[in-house]
DNA sequence: GCAGAGGCTTACGTTAACGTAAACGTAAAG
DNA sequence: CTTTACGTTTACGTTAACGTAAGCCTCTGC
């Protein structure tokens, strides 16, 4: 039997990481994990000092990480996790969460554009490289 | 005759912006465009000691605000700049030039891949919230 | 002739997102 | 018993991308 995930040994114990585990995986350090905790965007439990991560604590990594890559910010980010969570009281709160998820789909959107047109341009750009390089060669 | 683009008057003269006309229309300060200039990303011509924009120079700064919608810096909006440019000169500056392009576009994709599920997960959310509000008003 | 309305330069300030380093604790390995 | 590996806190440093403000031209309308 290969041996399991990270720190699980038998059967359903529910894996654990370490902080360096984490950054591991994810090519950060761990700086940058305990600089997000710092920010409120995770929040390990502990064994003594020493932080432990649960698969949730991964997931909520990965989402920081994701927004990262579409460029957002640590707040951004943390406004999206939020979405997730089943913590929305009132239906006021109600309100505006749905109003926030239209904000965010519509960012989407214009970012969808955005890859859209930048790849048409590379697109473009690759063909006229490709022709240079052409000319050069027989040249 | 309707009145023309910005500071065109007659015939094809080639319209040209001041500083707080493309500050207006692109909703930024004339401080950040001078900063994309001090960084050299655009290079207006001057009359006098007055800024001079050409329409060149107005999709240049559209560029730049695309790059910052999909999360570039500045750095990276300016290398996708200069794959426009006709400026490549010998063989290897393309080949570097057509792996810089499969990198940008392998970076879109992956932009997209995490976009797709972005969406999904908003829609989710909504799903959930609206339920939660469906649930809050008949109780 | 002077008050605005732009425009210019120079320069210090600010925020986000970590990097880097010091100084220390602890547990397994040789 | 002392490396070695990993973990912790605290704190100052750094870079990008502007914001903000001061001080100074210059043209246009009244």
């Amino acid at each position: 039997m290969k041996s399991e995930a990270a720190s699980t040994a038998s059967a359903a114990e529910a894996a654990s990481y370490s902080i360096s585990e984490l950054a591991r995986e994810f090519d950060i350090t761990t700086r940058t994990i305990r600089f997000y905790e710092d920010k409120g965007l995770i929040s390990p439990a502990r064994r003594g000092q020493t932080r432990v991560y649960s698969p949730e604590d991964r997931v909520r990594l990965k989402l920081i990480l994701r927004g990262k890559r579409l460029g957002f910010s640590l707040d951004e980010s943390r406004e999206i996790i939020d979405m997730y969570d089943p913590a929305h009281g009132n239906v006021e709160q109600l309100h505006r969460l749905l109003q926030h998820i239209e904000q965010k789909r519509a960012q989407l959107q214009q970012q969808l554009r955005d890859i859209e047109s930048l790849m048409g341009e590379l697109d473009d750009a690759e063909t006229r490289a490709r022709a240079s390089l052409a000319q050069a060669e027989n040249k």
